[in-house]
DNA sequence: TGACAGAATTGGAACGTTCCAAATATTTAT
DNA sequence: ATAAATATTTGGAACGTTCCAATTCTGTCA
């Protein structure tokens, strides 16, 4: 039973040399002769020698950590699931390790986390906020000279680098795609009003009705939580109207599909009776039945976006705040009620690689 | 532009004491006056001090680090996702924090990835290994006194913890329900014989078969890939048999899928012409149509479970391997053709909190 | 008042690394 | 052979914390 941990000196001991120049094996430094270097990897190799990481960055105060922190709201949902694998794909290239922690919401949790990040020292943070963030929560980090890169969900006023995606256009183009198939009154259906997300697409809603030569109505814009059960509540209110909607476009995914089942509850069938596109292309949106017209937006993509931002400014020491927004593309499936054509039953065309610039 | 850190020394100037006492402080002891510690308190958050575990951790030699490391073999599929975010509740809650990394089913990365969390001194390690793993590649951790987990697939031979599922149990009372319904040939669809899962599912098949009274017979035992595309091979072998099967249960729910696919290429309706079963109750099972009849094992409680193991080793300081299954259940669905009764249209008793014991 | 116990505080010495300045070994040029 | 240059190696002194043993305060009891 080994008990006391293999320590730089003690490689240094065995391998007859000074524990500075095993220091500089480590670093992989070119002033350290060939052969003493092959020795001294040979010992630590027999010993069983294991970097501490700890110590080494305590030495280089403030220095790089190889750690990055991801909080994400909630990794339940498949959408942030592959974000945080894009994130994970090039950090752990770029040799870093990720702390990933789960907000679901929740502020308090939030705030935790990261905290509890900071004290283990991470060299930057990736974060798609929980509702309701206060955009100085992330001051003391940027103030510290971490490196913040907020995704997903913007936090106007946060002096913070941001990557979301283009919510504007993805929601006019889906609008534009119902009023090509011939429909008046589009709906809006679903999000809380007070969100920075909600508003884009509103705006992108907006634009696609007048850029279809259609009028913006108040009364089709129906705000519910972003939710299935806000979906319904949603499609429910619609169809009272006195002349009601023939098409919705839905904040996300999950309205779509409680709007879908609202539909239903009154025998009315989605993509026949009635159009309904979602936003976010969640994994469920091509098995479900109908399958989900919706807008792709590759969060995996937006993971590895991010995390090359976030690398690049570690790398760079300064934080010049960047923002960037990701193109979206709209996936025609049978929900909108467009095509009766589509024979390949699966339409995969959602892997695509849509980041690159 | 305040450049310097903010040590424990800076504190102790400034509120008038030494920093034993301010450590003291931070170690919440019993010791320092009250008068003292609130002082103390109150210059910390003046001054925004940051806690370096960095520091404390290398001094405490090998203690506690607050980081445990989770390496799931394919954070995409939310089976793991899951797994993952209960994982992240209970070690959250114990002050900890969680490296998440993501192995893709690849050994090397699982390797690079374990030496990484390593160097970084984690107190513990919960791991769903990728395929393939080396009983022996954990030995090095064990040996240093590091606790580790493996959930969700064994790995015989390793001395250390696991936790999984009653597969035998799954596989058993899968079996029994469709003998129930009068099917006599039952076949065991999907999965690489060679790993531990496939065999215990095979031996819960094999039981429930002579259970139900029926006779075992090899040739409908039908192994693949354990994908959607290894479930349509897999129909398709048992549809050519001389003597066809009525039903089969499937090795996982992808491989359930890929034989619904395979079922209606051959004009057969899944649940009226031909009974599936599947495993796991992934996300999707109850959406899907029809709905599938599985097993479900609830990953986050598994997670939670593992979690809570990990850290019982941790605080006891020697890990004594112990070995845990927790149970499942079927979810009846439609994909059996069981019921025509479901009148509620989603079946949500997949929520239900079912690892208490 | 002095001795004594308990409460509260404190100065080093670690922990395992990196950095710096300086020392030593090896070449090269004269 | 010797100086000058270059290549390699090397002892400390940090980094920010915790621990230990020792010290200084309190108050209590005779």
């Amino acid at each position: 039973m080994t008990k006391a941990r293999v320590t730089v000196i003690d490689i240094a001991k065995a391998a007859g040399v000074s524990k500075s120049t095993v220091s500089l094996v480590l670093q992989g430094s070119s002033l350290v002769n060939e052969g003493t270097r092959s020795k001294v990897n040979a010992v630590m190799r027999e010993l069983g020698y294991v970097y501490n990481r700890g110590a080494a960055n305590l030495r280089q105060a403030g220095a790089k950590s190889k750690i990055v922190g991801v909080v994400v709201n909630d990794l339940t949902n498949s959408f942030f699931a592959e974000l945080a694998v894009g994130v994970d794909m090039v950090v752990q290239s770029a040799g870093f390790v990720q702390f990933l922690s789960n907000t679901g919401e929740s502020i308090d949790r939030q705030r935790e986390v990261v905290a509890s990040m900071r004290e283990h020292g991470i060299s930057g943070l990736i974060v798609s906020p929980a509702r309701a963030t206060d955009a100085a929560d992330f001051k003391p980090l940027v103030a510290a000279g971490i490196p913040v890169v907020v995704v997903v969900r913007n936090l106007p006023g946060a002096k913070v680098s941001s990557i979301v995606s283009d919510n504007q256009a993805g929601m006019m183009s889906a609008v534009k795609h119902l009023a090509g198939l011939g429909h008046k009154r589009i709906a809006f259906l679903g999000g809380f009003p007070d969100t920075a997300v909600f508003d884009d697409r509103l705006a992108g809603y907006r634009s696609g009705v007048e850029a279809a030569g259609l009028d913006y109505h108040e009364e089709l814009v129906i705000a519910s939580a972003p939710s299935r059960a806000g979906g319904v509540e949603a499609i429910g209110k619609a169809i009272a109207l006195g002349r009601r909607p023939t098409a919705a476009v839905c904040f996300n995914d999950a309205v779509a599909f409680g709007v879908c089942d609202g539909l239903r509850a009154r025998r009315l069938e989605p993509g026949a009776d009635f159009a309904v596109v979602g936003f976010d292309d969640v994994i469920e949106a091509q098995a479900a039945v109908p399958a989900l017209t919706t807008v792709s937006v590759d969060p995996q993509g937006i993971g590895r976006r991010g995390a090359q931002m976030l690398l690049k400014q570690i790398n760079a020491g300064k934080a010049e705040a960047e923002t960037v927004t990701t193109a979206v593309r709209l996936v025609v499936r049978e929900s909108c009620g467009a095509g009766r054509a589509p024979p390949s039953k699966t339409g995969k065309s959602v892997k695509s690689k849509q980041d690159a610039e």
